[in-house]
RNA sequence: GCCGCUUUCGUCUAGUGGCCUAGGACGUCACGUUCUCAACGUGAAGAUCACCGGUUCGAAUCCGGUAAGCGGUACCA
């Protein structure tokens, strides 16, 4: 049976790579019908942020990537300190200065075949040294309690950043010492930033929770993420998570560290975006996403018109905002003298269509546009504020000629 | 410094000795469509496969070295 584990510590929000990692744990749990375990490794109080205990579980269950089991290292204290004191009686750990440390062994070498790769990585021991199993504030240390947990947990492989790597021959020590079974371990890649330099709050990488604001779906990011640094091993890129979670494998993923570009993952959501159903765009718009103070008075079935027409000319659902704003809005715009007379003009000719179809509304902005010589940029300005959007022929004859005309008599 | 990992178009990647005059995708550019912008369609530019040397009839692919980037070197994870 395989039990993997997603094990963030409550030190600031997860990003995307943080993120990555649970969900590469999470497809290779499903691949093989086993275990995802959820461990939140909270044993370091000086840098502990209480609010990405919550930021956490909120992130994975947008996601929907489900944990089997949960558990919490601060609860385990007990067990730890039981461990290491086994370790100082059979003489492998020491006490000093009130903490506990582990005995490195000082000749021959550790090593192990990592699943990324399937290369074989070795450490001199005569390079390691002793380390702090349990620190002098009573809290296991890192290196000490994930080898514990992961044992008792059953973990048959530890997928993790490979920032991990230099510290895997202390865990795999110590596996030794206890004369415990040694997991996988596979070390990912870990995503870099356009600098090259590791995905970190400080370097602006947003967390999963921030996309989700901005308005990206959780497919697109899901099928983004696992594109960094995986393959499905075929030329399609757009893969929902059971195609995912049936292609994924540990031998397809890469060594090398992905950077993250954010002009793939606009498309890619913009592709979501154009292949969800309109009512359901229509429902993500208004609840996935927090507009529903702007969209509750709006009708549902103009509300769904606008939607279809605006579905291929958004990036992310913020976009909507943008496109159709004029519609909900009182947009105060701001026209020179010309643009005036040309909203007189507009005025007069749409006050006049008799059929408000799109067909008739096209003709009689056709007609300012051949007198004044100006582009069809020209009136989207003076409608919309924006000089792109929505096509307007389409989007007045939804709104209909009086909300139209009162549009435009904001410039009387 | 020492230890370890990495190195194919700007970016994500395919590629495991001949199918590679290196394939796909994003982005960029052009054209088509067109009431704007998108979407869509077609096409183009873009990589001497980090570098040097070796093995081989033949190397992006195997071997050795060098360089650069990144990670670790914490009572952080």
């Amino acid at each position: 049976m395989v039990r993997v584990r997603f094990a963030p510590s409550p030190t600031g929000i997860p990003h995307i790579g943080n993120t990555r990692s649970a969900l590469f744990n999470y497809l290779f749990a499903k691949h093989n019908n086993g275990k995802f375990i959820l461990r939140i490794e909270d044993t370091d109080r000086a840098r502990f942020v209480p609010e990405s205990e919550p930021a956490i579980y909120d992130i994975l269950n947008w996601l929907e990537l489900k944990w089997d089991e949960k558990y919490v290292q601060s609860e385990r204290l007990e067990i730890y300190k039981k461990f290491a004191d086994q370790l100082i009686e059979e003489g492998t750990a020491y006490k000093e200065d009130g903490a506990v440390k582990f005995k490195m062994p000082e000749l021959g070498k550790t090593d192990w075949t990592d699943a990324v790769g399937n290369k074989k990585i070795e450490f001199k021991n005569e390079f390691q040294e002793d380390f702090v199993l349990i620190k002098s504030d009573g809290y296991p240390t890192y290196n000490f309690a994930n080898v514990i947990d992961d044992h008792l947990m059953e973990i048959t492989h530890v997928i993790r950043g490979d920032e991990f790597i230099s510290s895997t021959p202390k865990h795999i020590q110590l596996y030794k010492a206890f004369g415990w079974d040694i997991p996988v371990f596979a070390h990912l890649p870990v995503i870099v930033g356009s600098d090259h330099q590791k995905l970190s709050k400080r370097h602006g990488a947003k967390s999963v929770l921030d996309y989700k604001k901005d308005g990206y779906l959780k497919e697109a990011l899901i099928n983004f993420m696992v594109l960094l640094g995986w393959n499905p091993g075929e030329d399609r890129e757009i893969l929902n998570i059971s195609e995912m979670i049936k292609l994924f494998d540990l031998k397809d993923i890469n060594t090398a560290s992905p950077v993250f570009d954010n002009k793939k993952l606009e498309w890619m959501n913009g592709i979501y975006i154009r292949q969800l159903p309109v009512d359901e765009l229509k429902s993500r718009l208004s609840h996935d996403f927090g507009g529903q103070a702007k969209l509750k008075n709006i009708d549902d079935v103009l509300l769904e018109k606008i939607v279809s027409l605006a579905q291929t000319r958004m990036t992310t659902l913020n976009d909507f905002y943008l496109l159709s704003g004029f519609i909900f809005e009182n947009p105060k715009i701001a026209l020179n003298s010309k643009e005036k007379e040309i909203a007189k003009e507009l005025l007069q000719n749409l006050s006049s269509v008799s059929k408000w179809k799109q067909e008739e509304i096209l003709k009689s902005t056709k007609e300012i546009l051949f007198k004044n010589k100006i582009k069809m940029s020209a009136i989207y300005k003076i409608i919309t504020g924006r000089e792109t959007g929505l096509p307007l022929p389409q989007i007045l004859e939804i709104i209909g000629k009086e909300k139209t005309v009162k549009l435009l008599e904001n410039y009387k």
